[in-house]
DNA sequence: CTGTTAGCGCGTTCAA
DNA sequence: TTGAACGCGCTAACAG
């Protein structure tokens, strides 16, 4: 292949003049590659101040950079690690993102983000250029699937920690939220506010470990309460004809009891929505809006798991997770492994902060 | 370099199974490294069937994936293109990136995602390091700051496309929305609508040409109507006590206009707030219903440009941006400059769609 | 202190 | 149709 553009003299510098390498600054220097390379790699004490002064002064007239890739090919280790992440629109993510970067950061790591926006195949593609591209390490945000699409990760494959949720059959560090502790607050909350029904609404989880979670600790907080078993409502997002039907059932439910007794316009609601997390909040909060008005939650009250930034001024009350904390954590985690440690698979449980708004103080 | 681990047989696999290299798939096919190279770059037609099986039955046993890095160095193109994005918890943002990723997807580029969260340091480094491993290209969605800091770009650098924003003195393609037109759109609709009082809001503006291009085309919108100038509040998000300075004015703005006759409750505000993105319309909503509660929109209407998921829940008017076609065309444009296109610099300026909702209704 | 040499994993002439 | 040899930009032994 000839990049030399057509009316160039072959061996003429292209338009986008080329950048310089190592070779060429040796030659500007007037001294071998091996000492820039050492200049580069800090060995600077092994170097005459006059040679120093001639490679400085060589490095910056080239406007030189020492090629990272060749670099990395060289030494076995690119210093790259990749992120992979499900979903960004959640702002779950983005946050967990911010404490990868800051990590990363300190370690003189460099995140390669992918985003997988749902998709299975997605995944399975990003996680093999992954492998391609020869990163160090992966921090998994994985879609529910199952372990056999991200088999060139974890155990004999590269170092990978989870996040969020575990994949079945992959034995690695995970660090996420503490799903029961988290579930179990809320729903703790819920009853000493005196719900009467409290509804837990939540994604397919068959397939996350953190949903699963989550709902189970629902239901043994409300048995440890001596309450009837709570309701649980699944809302697949991804599919709108379900996820309407769902919500229909929700309605019903809604409208048989405010229908027994008390008027519908009471001070304060006696049914709570407990959502399992921010994006499911979402589509409840518009689904009841719309349905009852803005003043919606003088029927119902939802709390949710997430803290969106729209959840203030809906003024509906959450756990936060503490997300920077797990993408940092992760990173630490990942960052060991990659140096080496041979540890068998760690767990890392943070706990999440209830913060009560007005939606469910009475 | 011997990464043989101590107490291991020299030549015996290392426990993470180092990764096969094409050497081994050659030994193990028994043939050239060429050969295999033919095959793994489609040249397939130049290979005996016989050759073929038994070159794909070695890269099945090894699991041979080639190296990427390696393969760049060689070609002088690694398929990278760097994206850089200033602010990934402003939805924008994430939106845009759906798009760059589905048309890198098409094209065979693999997106490497920088996130700057604000801080121009971030910017540089970023930059810096997007460069030293050589992507063929790099998206910027800037902070505001000056040339300066992405020297390494542009013209006589690697190939960059601008989003949303210019920076001065760098002449790049650039691509995002018709500010003009859309703050236009958004004007010239409060006016039909019968606002008396219309303030825009904005954050610091001198750095960010499409602030100031929304600021200017909304005063021209209000001149056009030959109305009295439009006010305009500068709202720095990133100076709490700053912002907090700026709302006390639009409070005093807003007492003074409510205080001079009709009574506040009316059914339908006479006073208009119409930010120029949805972090600024989100402060706006968050103070608003801090100041006078759950029913602050009887008081102001808010009108944002950018669409958050939250807008339709909080029912005011926005101005939706085409982010994934800006996005999109975004690495079209870069994907054309990659290939050698040396036109002058281009300009994809795409409209923004006005969705009323009650906030601006009557 | 400094330069020479030999690869890292791969693609690409050029012969065979 | 196949393979040997060279080099991409860089680091690391090994001399001088």
């Amino acid at each position: 292949m000839n990049t030399t553009p057509p009316g160039m003299p072959p061996g003429a510098s292209p338009p986008a003049t080329r950048r310089a390498t190592i070779t060429d600054v040796a030659r500007e220097a007037g001294t071998g590659k091996t000492s820039i390379s050492r200049y580069l790699n800090g060995e600077i004490s092994a170097l005459s101040p006059e040679l120093r002064a001639r490679i400085e002064a060589a490095i910056a007239r080239l406007d030189y950079q020492p090629n990272q890739m060749a670099r990395g090919l060289k030494r076995g280790r690119n210093r790259l690690i990749g992120m992979l992440v499900a979903d960004l629109t959640n702002p779950y993510s983005v946050e967990v993102l911010q404490g990868v970067e800051a990590a990363c950061h300190a370690l003189g790591l460099m995140p390669l983000i992918c985003h997988a926006a749902n998709e299975v195949e997605m995944e399975r593609r990003y996680l093999q250029l992954l492998t391609t591209y020869r990163v160090e390490g992966v921090i998994v945000n994985a879609l529910g699937v199952r372990e056999e699409t991200l088999r060139p990760v974890g155990e004999g494959g590269i170092p990978a920690v989870l996040v969020d949720r575990r994949v079945e059959g992959l034995v690695a560090d995970m660090v996420g939220l503490d799903n029961g502790a988290a579930a179990g607050l809320g729903t703790q909350h819920l009853l000493e506010q005196g719900f009467e029904h409290i509804w837990f609404v939540v994604q397919p989880f068959a397939q996350v470990s953190s949903r699963q979670q989550r709902v189970e600790a629902f239901d043994r907080a409300m048995r440890d309460a001596g309450r009837a078993r709570g309701h649980t409502l699944v809302l697949d997002l991804a599919d709108e004809a379900a996820c309407e039907r769902g919500l229909a059932e929700l309605d019903r439910a809604i409208d048989a009891w405010c229908a027994d007794g008390i008027e519908p316009a009471a001070a304060s609601p006696r049914v709570a929505l407990f959502a399992a997390n921010a994006p499911v909040a979402l589509r409840l909060a518009l689904h009841l809006n719309a349905r009852y008005g803005a003043h919606w939650q003088s029927r119902v009250a939802l709390l949710a798991i997430d803290d969106p930034d729209w959840a203030e001024l809906a003024g509906i009350t959450t756990i936060r997770q503490p997300t920077y904390d797990i993408g940092y954590r992760a990173v630490e985690f990942l960052h060991e492994r990659i140096e080496g440690a041979q540890t068998g698979a760690r767990d890392c449980l943070l706990p999440g902060e209830l913060i009560v708004r007005a939606s469910t103080a009475r």
